[in-house]
RNA sequence: CGGGGAUUGGCGCAGUUGGCUAGCGCGCGCGGUUUGGGACCGCGAGGUCGAAGGUUCGAGUCCUUUAUCCCCGACCA
């Protein structure tokens, strides 16, 4: 992509009415545009960047069997009653509104329900169980208090994913099978070391615990007690000795942390099968109930977390994994041996399929080397003058900012690496 | 939903005890000098001060109502 062809600019100050890191860079940079509070538009950059977020999270659902659907964002009324969801005095965030006919509606906050209506009309057997469904859509919630940017918005995209099992042992594999797939979903997205399995509250659904994923960092509105040996935590919310007991965690292991809740994996037992009338026939005939287990990832919240995690004081730092690009090409001046320079490397690195930003504008260094920075990209090649007399490119590396001259082979061969 | 703060060209801000044609920086357009960390000179366009109502000879400045945004708290199935 050139710079010069892209719509977005990026500032020299900061949004006056966001106190967030992350909505700061992600705005001065012109990665998303606020329409209104908790509700962003993603522009071409930071689309870029949710998608490639998506497309881990759809790698790995896919590898364990997920089958990917786009449910509805309209909800009818008749579905959420049975579950006995509609009620505002039982779910109080939802967006509600009216067909011409004046039908009640609702704006997807979930899918639960939804999900399994639409398995409904396939499960009859034992023999079609187990199944992993799953979509990666926009959630509208209607939050008393949108806030911190990406972190906390009305209008936001969740991968949801819904298993159904046969039995107990079976929803266990897949709900094991569904927390492993997490790990290596935060672990692609560079924030591995920083993430915790936590042990916290089932919410309605079930006396059991759930997991949630928590990802350290002083901008969490949660706090954990994190058993650093164990690597797992509790959250406070559920911090008890009967509940330490239960889980077999020692106080006195436990480190108080603040985090991030980017997963949330529950166990739904047969809540809503059974409420919307789903079972399946074992072998012998026999009716039996399906077991459930739902499991969310916040990806624009990802977006968000991972922007404000490895930001510095320069800007945006994105992992290889969810960059927009891999490289920027700053050009330096309009000299017609360096324009052609510039525009040879472009070409070459656009072959290989590397992700590439090519600043061809007619721009300062200064303000080259500025947007660079602020872009986030991972690394940054100049080519100059002083390019043409040599056989090699500057290359800098944002997260660290070392610099090293490599020939156009290796530098290939170096954002190739980090692509794969 | 309770408490606090904010709203003035595209962005960031200043506007004295109410007083003339509402300023500044950035950005933008034109011309020129520049070109390895946001350089400079000249000219220029662009706002009716969140909205509605009121007080006054006169309101960006005072009063009332209201909308929106941010923060703290409550809430987060």
């Amino acid at each position: 992509m050139k710079l010069s062809l892209l719509f977005t600019k990026t500032s020299k100050t900061v949004p006056s009415d966001e106190t967030a890191r992350n909505a700061q860079l992600l705005i001065q940079a012109g990665y998303i545009h606020k329409e209104m509070a908790g509700v962003y538009a993603y522009t071409p950059l930071g689309l870029q960047v949710l998608e490639n977020i998506k497309q881990i999270v759809r790698e790995e659902m896919n590898a364990i069997g997920g089958q990917e659907v786009m449910m509805t964002a309209l909800q009818p009324r008749e579905l959420w009653e049975k579950t006995d969801r509609w009620d505002d005095k039982k779910v109080d965030n939802w967006f509600k509104t009216k067909l011409a006919n004046g039908s009640e509606l609702g704006v997807g906050l979930t899918h639960e329900e939804p999900i399994v209506d639409l398995l409904s009309n396939y499960v009859n057997s034992y023999k079609d169980l187990p199944i992993f469904v799953y979509q990666i859509q926009t959630k509208f919630r209607n939050e008393l208090r949108a806030k911190s940017g990406l972190l906390r918005g009305r209008e936001f995209i969740m991968k949801d994913m819904y298993s159904l099992a046969r039995t107990q042992e079976e929803h266990e594999d897949l709900y094991e099978k569904a927390v492993a797939a997490y790990y290596r979903v935060y672990e692609r997205l560079g924030l591995g070391d920083v993430t915790v399995r936590t042990y916290a509250d089932g919410g309605i659904f079930t006396p059991r615990f759930s997991d949630e994923f928590q990802t350290l960092s002083t901008i969490g509105e949660d706090t954990i007690f994190v058993d650093e040996e164990k690597k797992v935590a509790i959250n406070q919310e559920i911090m008890s000795d009967e509940s330490l007991q239960k889980l077999g965690l020692n106080k006195d292991k436990l480190v108080e942390k603040h985090a991030i809740e980017v997963g949330n994996t529950f166990h739904l037992e047969t809540k809503y099968t059974d409420a919307l009338d789903v079972y399946y026939d074992d072998e012998k005939g026999q009716r039996q109930s399906i077991i459930m287990g739902c499991y969310g990832i916040g990806v624009s919240r990802l977006m968000g977390v991972i922007a404000e995690h490895f930001a510095d004081e320069n800007g945006l730092v994105w992992p290889t994994s969810v960059a927009p690009a891999q490289v920027i090409i700053c050009r330096m001046g309009t000299e017609v041996e360096v324009v052609k320079k510039a525009e040879e490397l472009y070409g070459a690195l656009q072959e290989q399929k590397i992700g590439v930003i090519y600043d061809d504008r007619d721009a300062r260094p200064g303000e080259k080397f500025g947007d660079a920075d602020l872009l986030g990209i991972p690394y940054r090649v100049i080519v100059g003058k002083k390019t043409l007399e040599t056989s090699v490119y500057e290359v800098k590396v944002r997260s660290s900012g070392e610099i090293s001259e490599l020939s156009l082979d290796s530098l290939i061969q170096l954002l190739r690496s980090e692509n794969s």
